[in-house]
DNA sequence: CCAATATGTATCATTGTTTGTTACATGAAA
DNA sequence: TTTCATGTAACAAACAATGATACATATTGG
């Protein structure tokens, strides 16, 4: 099944973000995620409209961080890229009528709450700071590389 | 995303035929999952293949559970239809030399690795035989419905 | 004011996966 | 030998995610 991959892209593009002391542009950060510029908007809209990020037109705008990284945690962006489904397996409302398949869907949806419930737990227990602090490190441990992100 | 509902679908027609004292046949079976006969046929090929069921050709032919269900988890099972990806999320290949999407992935590694461990945990944890069992409580409790599954 | 740059957004094309369908071969039973 | 059933390949349809194009809007700086 193929995967959703907002989640990644924009908390990809976001620590880019944390990087740099100046605007980027979705044609830079298209560049960083291999994709089209028109994609990062539309990505980046809805983080615009909660207020994460800001977007200046015009020469020398782009996209510049507007939040404290201290304070947004990974769980706070899946929520702002639409929070898309955890899983890939579900059921169809096939025949909510038989008993055979509420047993079934019972059984399963147990187990699928607990799972999402966990991974919104170690979401929320994650900051942007704390993802940057961990970029650092592994930069300390390349210092060779000229560029802090190999693009 | 759209949800695999292999596994679903599968339990579903296996506890049918727990409670069938008769092979039912694809076509029969397709009707519960309001789909096709190849798509049944398809689907449990695998679990033929492993021993789980048996299907015979001919009249009265059919498919027939083969396999105790007080030994047969819901994690078999779900190995059974090809382990699909647990989750509707994940990240592309995008530059795994960039610093910054190895902070990204590492991240959002932990939280799902966690996560899928918990969620085939409980899997683990409930026998074809405890679902049987669930759907015979819900039966006393519906005593009047005609046939044991309304399809 | 105007040219250049950048986002905002609607629309359409492309791609890939899943599911459904058709067709036909194989095998078993009466 | 007819009928009923599975086994499977091949193809069609449906659908969602992604990419691309076009153009409007806003801002900067000469």
């Amino acid at each position: 099944m193929k995967k959703d991959s907002k989640l990644s892209s924009v908390l990809h593009v976001l620590l880019h973000m944390a990087h740099s002391d100046r605007p980027l542009t979705s044609d830079e950060l298209s560049g960083y995620l291999q994709t089209n510029p028109v994609v990062v908007r539309r990505t980046l809209a809805g983080l615009r409209e909660l207020g994460y990020v800001e977007a200046v037109k015009g020469p020398g705008g782009g996209w510049t961080l507007d939040c404290d990284l201290a304070q947004v945690t990974l769980r706070d962006i899946y929520d702002a890229v639409g929070s898309p489904g955890v899983f890939a397996m579900g059921h169809r409302e096939e025949n909510p009528q038989c008993l055979v398949e509420q047993a079934v869907n019972g059984a399963l949806d147990q187990a699928f709450r607990e799972a999402e419930a966990l991974l919104i737990r170690r979401l929320s227990g994650v900051t942007l700071a704390d993802l940057s602090a961990d970029f650092n490190r592994r930069y300390q441990a390349h210092p060779r590389r000229k560029a802090p992100h190999a693009h």
